[in-house]
DNA sequence: AGGAGATTATTATGTAGCTTAATAATCGGT
DNA sequence: ACCGATTATTAAGCTACATAATAATCTCCT
């Protein structure tokens, strides 16, 4: 729903603009970014039933064939049983298979199927169109500082 | 994106690293920070009883002393519903009062008590350090940028 | 003026994602 | 060979959010 281009953008009420407080806070903007992003690949990813938890545990396996739960929960910072189930349903929709590990029994040595590497290429590609969409009203070389600085940011 | 090799270049912990291919990417690297951002709010804030979505209704509300429900709405991208109950939390702990609009019977302005503005004071205080903590791997130039490049990137 | 439909707010209900706790199996050390 | 630690999964519970239902009031049209 567009509104009237001549108005300010924020909040077309009656006079002034609300004042936003969090408007200079890095935590507060890189929620709203968040939230962003989930509308970007809810948009993209419904017609595929993968949410992006689900998403990006697939992509660590077809990255790291023969990964094991644990480090995928290490990886994403999510707890041990929440991989299990996102790798449940992974296994159900045929796109992973678990795979037992003859030095480890106690693990489960996670693989992409045949049809899972397939399934990948296209949600790899719709990914980046997702991201490239995320990020597009900044220009290639401030989406790379922006990476830059995230990574940064969560590198300590 | 080919396949590892023989040795990724990222984080040499044990004998190889595992391959992050979503470590380019802008909206996963989002998830992570604000997943992070969240953590430290929460071991800021544990004392106060007090949700980042509370937080940030209550500092609309001293910023804007008699906004309405919708607009702070809006401006968090929240459903309505939920300030409702938001509000009701920060009533009922004694930092905002609901008062009738006499032009509009259907609103409600919202405002901080004498007692929420004090409370306020130090609640202002914690998330200026929060921030801090947030962006301390960022140099104070790298965070303005930061800051700038968010702003971009939503204010689409 | 009167009423239909839109707007604003709140309450009620449902659900998805995540956490912690419980269970099971296996490993490693002494 | 046992006992505590590790790995994985399942089960149960909680929280934040969305959608739907309810209520009140406003706007506009005839």
């Amino acid at each position: 729903m567009p509104k009237p281009a001549s108005e300010p953008e924020i909040t077309p009420s009656r006079e002034n603009a609300i004042s936003s407080p969090l408007a200079e806070s890095p935590a507060f903007l890189v929620r709203l970014a968040q939230l962003r992003a989930f509308d970007e690949f809810h948009r993209n990813f419904a017609e595929l039933g993968v949410t992006p938890a689900g998403f990006s545990v697939f992509a660590l396996i077809v990255a790291n064939p023969g990964i094991r739960p644990g480090a995928i929960a290490e990886e994403l910072r999510v707890k041990p049983s929440n991989v299990a189930v996102l790798v449940n349903g992974l296994v159900s929709a045929g796109l992973v298979r678990r795979e037992a590990d003859r030095a480890e029994l106690r693990a489960s040595l996670l693989h992409p199927t045949a049809d899972g590497s397939r399934v990948w290429r296209e949600m790899d590609r719709i990914q980046r169109e997702t991201d490239a969409q995320f990020a597009a009203g900044l220009t290639p070389a401030e989406r790379s500082q922006f990476v830059t600085l995230l990574r940064k940011l969560l590198h300590r």
